[in-house]
DNA sequence: TATTGTTATACTCTATAACTATA
DNA sequence: TATAGTTATAGAGTATAACAATA
């Protein structure tokens, strides 16, 4: 057994790169498998709240002109809503309607590979990781 | 102090998803930052193993004819080559050159949140968290 | 017959620049 | 002046279909 030296950050990279990859290919087949694409998935995800153009923009990190076409697109599908916003009369609210949010949680739901891999970890890997996670999700909330 | 109830998968799965998108997030930032697409990124870092034609649109979730656009641009700026595979005359072997292999190491070197956010984490918090991260990523390769 | 890679086509994603309305 | 959103434009990403060469 070698010496118990604690893991670099630099040790952690590559398997996190690999975890993440893992999910996010998941994310991309099975929004593609409701005609999303993986923008359009991360919008709607993230639009579990209302949120600004503007806002919504920033958190896709992309320009303002590529929010406004995909929005549009999504909104002529009947997945969200724009609506002019009561405090700033330059602004847009846009909201994920019913169909929308139930679109986002089936995405959610059938990301089989992830919930099973999930699944696989033992109650007490689980119980370890969920701590982790929120670290990690925190630190890494720019 | 609550019951130590052990986190079921569907406890871990917005956590996952919030540090997931963190990473993503500066990945592609950094991308943008040396002029490559999100597509891109991962295509280079995909290669740093040579891989066919093939085998790379199959790790990149597109259609083969999506790939050949997409190394013919790489190509035409001197990060990947095309060679003729010599078992099978149907197929062509894609190669980081050394300016993209260096280019890669660049990208993986500059995504200061992510490192930011694992030198952040404490040695012990680094040791259980490797082991956990090796499970899920091979867990969740496909 | 099936597979590898490519081309042609059409649509979506994305940034830049210019514009309107509002702050 | 600065900001929110849009439009116009151009280049890149993507799938479908059809094709040639090879297995």
């Amino acid at each position: 057994m070698p010496a118990n030296v604690p893991p670099t950050a630099d040790d952690l990279i590559e398997p996190l790169a690999r975890a993440v990859r893992g999910y996010y290919d998941d994310l991309a087949v099975v929004a593609l498998s409701h005609g999303l694409s993986s923008s359009q998935a991360r919008a709607l995800i993230a639009l579990r709240e209302p949120l600004s153009m503007r806002t919504l923009a920033d958190h896709l990190v992309c320009d303002a002109s590529n929010a406004t076409g995909l929005i549009a697109r999504m909104e002529a599908r009947g997945l969200v809503q724009r609506t002019p916003s009561l405090e700033d009369r330059r602004s847009k609210v846009v909201c994920a309607t019913s169909d929308g949010k139930e679109l986002a949680l089936r995405i959610r739901a059938e990301m089989r590979t992830v919930h099973a891999a999930l699944e696989a970890l033992t109650p007490h890997e689980r119980a370890a990781l969920l701590p982790l996670l929120n670290r990690l999700g925190q630190l890494l909330a720019h």
